[in-house]
DNA sequence: CAAATACATCTGCTTTTCTGAGGAAGAATA
DNA sequence: TATTCTTCCTCAGAAAAGCAGATGTATTTG
């Protein structure tokens, strides 16, 4: 890796010179003492052993053919350097850029789109990239800096994650169309005993699920494990048993094209939806997003992701 | 203006750290201790306002989806000022670039096509910018730098101008095929008295014409004055008189197709053929492209150029 | 639990860069 | 011709940037 002989200052210095045609001049526009400039000159040239300016006492400096070709060169560097910090400001500033979500939210589809049009309404410049992923995957993609912001269960926290709480979501029970459990006024917890379960295994969820039978005292008859909402929501449909969730998408029909019930339980903890990112000043656009999200979810619209 | 708040060392450091994952991986590459390179990101992240990489105590670094964007931006700004660099040394090393030649030798042609020739014979990056010019302004070419070399007649020399004896052109008098003064074994300037004569009347040229006839106590009697020593060759061809010059075209022959001949000349002081640059280093270009013209001068083609 | 790894922080040193004063050379002007 | 103006040159000292090395700490690894 060879060094950087001269930095930027003195080949901006060189090269204004060589425009203005004169050192004091260069001087005015750098803000800085001619003898400054003066100095950046000669050592551009001791560095490229050659003559690049011609120096006239009293009438300013000429480049030669060589020395005017190198300021030409400069000048793009110097410009291509003030793109990437361009850049660096509005990575703190503006709306700009690619912004990295992870969600360990399944139905987030029913959601986040919504949140993400607002979001770009103004600016174009702006991408997204979406990553389904558990809990702990999640996290760590936060701390590794792979994400920029993420949707999950605010159990099972990292160190070095800051979270705000975005909604509680409690549980409810789906069941096909014209389940016996439909016909109940009220629905506890202990009304699954004895009842075929659809089991959601994944990271958190499932353990949440199994934490919230087992503390009702239910001994949970899983008649089958899936790791995808969907698959859960589609067995129900099918009516191979019930299902514990939280959140339900803005349709009652399955993949299957079964009509789901939700039923709202008396019972349960809730599970806490959060949004985290790594600790430490996020740019504007993460913060922005946050915001946006966590608006959302405090308007009527998000009430319609769970069931009370 | 505004000013270049981050070095590129800064940001080459950064972005060498986000390359290796890690500070102190960086700081072995970049031949610094870990601390600068920490000290690099630190200053990057604070200009910016953002977090663009995680760190983990043991683990190294990870960059931030911003971070690596912006790493990635850093990249050919590197790379383009490593060509600038190139560029410059190349300035004084290599054979490239363009070489601005000045002449006041209206017989150029004659020779300078086979210097560059050989010149332009390994390299294939060499341009050449041929600049027809009298003596005034070939110095002045050479010192407010839009010439590299110069060829021009050594009387009047400026401050500022390094010039090398090329050749000695004695003067000789061009007149048609068949003229009276053909005839002679010997001839003198004495000889021209009365003679019609056309005269070369450019700035060095005409005054060095008329001091050499003075000295010889010899009035001129000029039929036509030219600023283009072609058309002199054509009225001298045409019979409308003699001329006195010093170098010649290898041909015999001018435009208008009429044989022509030089007739040495017994007395009169040469003119001084001499190369200047500008007073200083010069690229090696052109010291290089000046070397071949005196190591022509002294061969045998350059003997072809003037009449004894 | 100990060793190894790698980041964080701090202090003082070195190099780079800048300033400001004084001077000199060429150009413009009276 | 003498004077003034502009502009560049030089140099010493000061400010800033950049760096090394020591010390401390969190995390991983054996």
């Amino acid at each position: 890796m060879d060094d950087l002989r001269l930095s930027l200052r003195l080949l901006r210095a060189y090269m204004v010179a060589v425009d203005c045609g004169s050192i004091t001049g260069a001087a005015e526009v750098l803000n800085v003492a001619p003898s400054a400039v003066a100095a950046a000159i000669d050592r551009v040239e001791a560095e490229f052993g050659a003559t690049l300016v011609v120096r006239a006492r009293a009438r300013g400096i000429t480049a030669t053919p060589a020395g005017r070709a190198l300021a030409a060169r400069i000048r793009p560097l110097i410009e291509d350097y003030s793109d990437v910090m361009q850049q660096g400001y509005a990575l703190s500033q503006g709306l700009r850029g690619t912004l990295h979500i992870g969600y360990y939210a399944p139905i987030a589809p029913a959601f986040l789109p919504h949140i993400l049009r607002n979001l770009t309404d103004n600016t174009s410049e702006l991408n997204f990239s979406l990553q389904e992923c558990d809990n702990i995957t999640a996290q760590s993609g936060l701390l590794d800096g792979t994400l920029d912001v993420a949707l999950f269960a605010g159990d099972e926290l990292l160190a070095g994650v800051e979270t705000r709480s975005l909604m509680d979501l409690p549980p409810y029970v789906l069941a096909p169309k014209g389940h016996a459990l439909s016909a109940r006024s009220e629905l506890s917890l202990r009304d699954l005993h004895d009842t075929p379960l659809v089991l959601l295994d994944l990271p958190v969820a499932g353990a949440y699920v199994r934490r919230l039978l087992r503390a009702a005292e239910v001994t949970p008859h899983v008649v089958a494990t899936c790791t995808s909402v969907e698959m859960v929501r589609s067995l129900v449909g099918a009516g191979a048993g019930v299902a514990v969730l939280n959140m339900r998408p803005r349709t009652q029909q399955s993949y299957g094209g079964d009509i789901l019930r939700t039923l709202p339980l008396t019972d349960g903890d809730p599970l806490h939806l959060v949004t985290g990112r790594a600790a430490g000043t996020p740019r504007r656009l993460v913060q922005v997003f946050q915001d946006r999200l966590h608006d959302w979810f405090t308007g009527p619209e998000a009430r319609e992701l769970i069931t009370l």
